[in-house]
DNA sequence: TTCGGAGTGGAATTTTTGTTCTATTCCTGC
DNA sequence: GCAGGAATAGAACAAAAATTCCACTCCGAA
């Protein structure tokens, strides 16, 4: 009997099965699921007593676990999560090639699927070397300083500006989310401050609406940091620190992938400095 | 003396070192290292005796073979092997270097701002290998017989329906973006009917009103597309289809770049098939 | 509240595994 | 052809691992 009878049998089926059973396992061995499914690579080369530390369970229950899923031991499961890996580095240098291969023959939907990765994967390279390291710098300080961060970003720019807004909420940063609902934008930008600043995210085609409220705060003394796609841009010239992001584009769409990037670095350096990091 | 000292400490210098001494090697220490370059995922998940055998030496030659290159023993060598299938991204050592040269090091916003670059690189890279083309095109096919699109996503997945509900828009499909501005998201959703599917959108810690919604859908009838990051997920059961993500995190901060191309990709793809492409 | 059973933690047990040791073999140089 | 030393095979050993076992806990039903 080396074989266990009707256990899942490859990667694939065992995150299936767990997936069905996820609701009626026990307590401890939920646990064991969860953490199988989050850090594969453990199961894969850890040893009970390792894996079983780390995934802050017993080692039996890990045995009782492979059980429950119908393995003979924890051997028979972890050789699933190791046949895995097998596999995958099977195509680990053909992997790109193989990729566009598979993505272009299988479906429609995942040859755009691919080009949209690509266009991220493309931003983010072209982005690390043409990046002013200076100007993110200037960013973070002007924000620093700032009493309460107006953010400014509408349509392709709008999931930019909420991300930021979610993410300084939970980092103590305040900020208000000028999102023109009920069309507020100007009323919510008229009580802008010379001690507050606005960050604006625009890209071509520009706002109006984005260009006309970033204009409003910089008359009334706020500073102003601005990301766009260029030192031409309607909001380049009114800003104390700009940051010029170049997003790829797939038939069109331009990617998010960096400005999130960049969005996310100033949340965090941000509060990273005001807390004297 | 956990380290071994001098001996190589990664995948690529092992094979270097092997090439330089293959011709002093003693005859079966020779055979040991042709075999180990040859199949190297043996070495990682086997046994002594099970690659001794199947290399066709004895036990002990494994680990003189081991002790030849400066090892402890066998089970430091195997380290090595074990370390290799762990590194998925194979540039990662170039990645470093690059942001060495750019200077991006030198300040404390750039290390963070490269660390979330990384994180958005390696999600789009490893979603790459474990994508599922099937489910993908479920996900549009449902999202393309619906008559209303409902785009349910809260805190940090929100900024990824407010995209959705942009795209969409432009390219002329209905979708209602559920946000619960005013505490409305029940009354939004209330309007669903099975003609309509919900795209649900929803990461750990799982919204719990996010969850409600999704569940409200389905019990009006509605088709379910969920956008999750496990099997195990409360949004997982109720999906007619589920795309799973698991994005990379920097510093507790996950990345959106992998989420962000999947969600324009649903929005093209449903757009083209509607429009009989 | 008490009973019963499923679930759990942790030590004891057994099995597997890596390593060491030594007699023997295989070369090489004389 | 014969020392002498390096290399090897295979068994013996020690370490580490997986698995089992049992007392205890927790929780729901009577």
């Amino acid at each position: 009997m080396t074989a266990a009878p009707g256990a899942p049998k490859d990667y694939q089926e065992l995150r299936a099965a767990i997936a069905r059973r996820a609701g009626e396992l026990p307590r401890r061995l939920a646990q064991v699921a969860a953490y199988a499914l989050e850090f594969p690579d453990e199961i894969a080369f850890g040893t009970v007593a390792s894996i079983a530390v780390s995934a802050g369970v017993q080692p039996s229950a890990l045995v009782r676990f492979s059980h429950a899923l119908g393995y003979h031991g924890f051997t028979d499961l972890q050789d699933v999560f190791r046949s895995r890996l097998r596999e995958r580095v099977l195509n680990y240098d053909e992997r790109l090639a193989q990729m566009r291969e598979h993505g272009l023959a299988s479906s429609k939907s995942g040859l755009v699927l691919d080009g949209f990765l690509e266009a991220s994967e493309r931003s983010i390279t072209s982005y690390r070397e043409k990046l002013d390291h200076e100007a993110l710098e200037r960013a973070v300080e002007v924000l620093s300083e700032a009493e309460i961060i107006y953010l400014i970003g509408l349509r392709r720019s709008f999931p930019i500006a909420s991300y930021l807004s979610y993410a300084m909420g939970k980092l103590g940063v305040r900020s208000i989310l000028v999102d023109g609902v009920a069309g507020m934008g100007s009323e919510q930008a008229g009580f802008i401050s010379g001690r507050d600043a606005a960050l604006t995210i625009s890209f071509a085609p520009y706002a109006s609406e984005t260009v006309a409220l970033t204009l409003a705060a910089k008359t009334n003394g706020a500073s102003i940091v601005s990301i766009t796609d260029s030192v031409m841009s309607p909001v380049a010239a009114p800003a104390d620190a700009l940051i010029e992001i170049a997003e790829a584009n797939f038939e069109g769409f331009r990617s998010l992938a960096t400005t999130m990037a960049v969005a996310m670095t100033l949340a965090v350096a941000v509060a990273g400095r005001r807390s004297g990091g």
